[in-house]
DNA sequence: TTTTTATGGTCAC
DNA sequence: TGACCCTAAAAAT
């Protein structure tokens, strides 16, 4: 179930086993033919950023090659030993390494890219809290210049990388903001609370590997225990306490 | 056993 | 704004 920290997560996972590795790359669901491109390569890096991840693979020759994959709703990611008794009917890649491989199903992307695509996909992401070295000014930058709630802007990926529907409803809980705030009348310390908790809750998330809930699908809020109400914002539901988030 | 739902995103209207 | 895509787990029947 993909925030962004499930996508860290995935790249922090997968790095010792596969860094370094030459691989045996196949679509067993028969989707992906590129898969055969990658076959016999060799992973030179695993990164993540907001919602995407990017693999390097790099021939024999020398020649790179990079897979962007984006597990959307329903992507997942499943490690099995080898050998396999699966048939891996929904296996959109299989990587297989000496003792194990790694089965992505469902993803909404996983495709071939070059060195510019993956240029341009990153430049249209806005700062990743999970990022270390990342600044926050142009997302402080965006809300201060719209009208648009501050619930539908943490969704939108080019304004800040990797938060989703719960995460979004989870920071405005924690910084007591009503979702259905015009950004910009979010003040500047605001923007910086939003942008510290983005940071410490994804965090949280990765090191736990779940999202701990306080008021996404809760009935009454944590805090207070008013009846938790939705806020359809950027076409889908915002939680929120009506009493303590202003 | 079937239907619904989901922490995502794009596209057509 | 709604339809659709994909998969698997949960919920409904």
């Amino acid at each position: 179930m993909p925030e962004g920290h499930s996508i860290h997560r995935a790249a922090l996972s997968q790095r010792p086993h596969l860094l370094g590795q030459r691989v045996r790359a196949s679509s067993p669901q028969g989707r992906f033919e590129d898969a055969a491109l990658l076959d016999r390569t060799r992973v030179t890096a695993i990164e993540a950023r907001g919602k995407h991840l990017f693999y390097r693979f790099e021939t024999p020759r020398g020649r790179a090659r990079v897979l962007h994959v984006h597990l959307g709703l329903a992507g997942r990611f499943r490690w099995r030993k080898l050998p396999l008794v699966t048939t891996g009917q929904a296996v959109r890649l299989r990587l297989e390494i000496a003792d194990r491989a790694l089965d992505l199903s469902g993803p909404l992307i996983c495709e071939l890219v070059d060195e510019d695509v993956r240029a341009e996909l990153l430049a249209r992401l806005g700062p990743d809290p999970l990022v270390p070295q990342a600044r926050p000014a142009k997302f402080f930058a965006r809300l201060a210049a719209t009208r648009i709630p501050i619930g539908a802007m943490l969704l939108d990926q080019s304004a800040i990388a990797g938060i989703g529907n719960v995460y979004r409803a989870e920071i405005l809980w924690a910084a007591r903001l009503d979702p259905r705030r015009p950004s910009h009348e979010v003040t500047a310390a605001e923007q910086a609370a939003l942008w510290n908790l983005a940071r410490s809750q994804l965090r949280d998330g990765v090191a736990r590997g779940r999202i701990s809930k306080s008021v996404y699908k809760r009935r009454s809020c944590s805090r207070c225990g008013t009846a938790i109400e939705t806020a359809k914002l950027a076409g889908r539901p915002c939680y929120f306490c009506p009493s303590c988030q202003h």
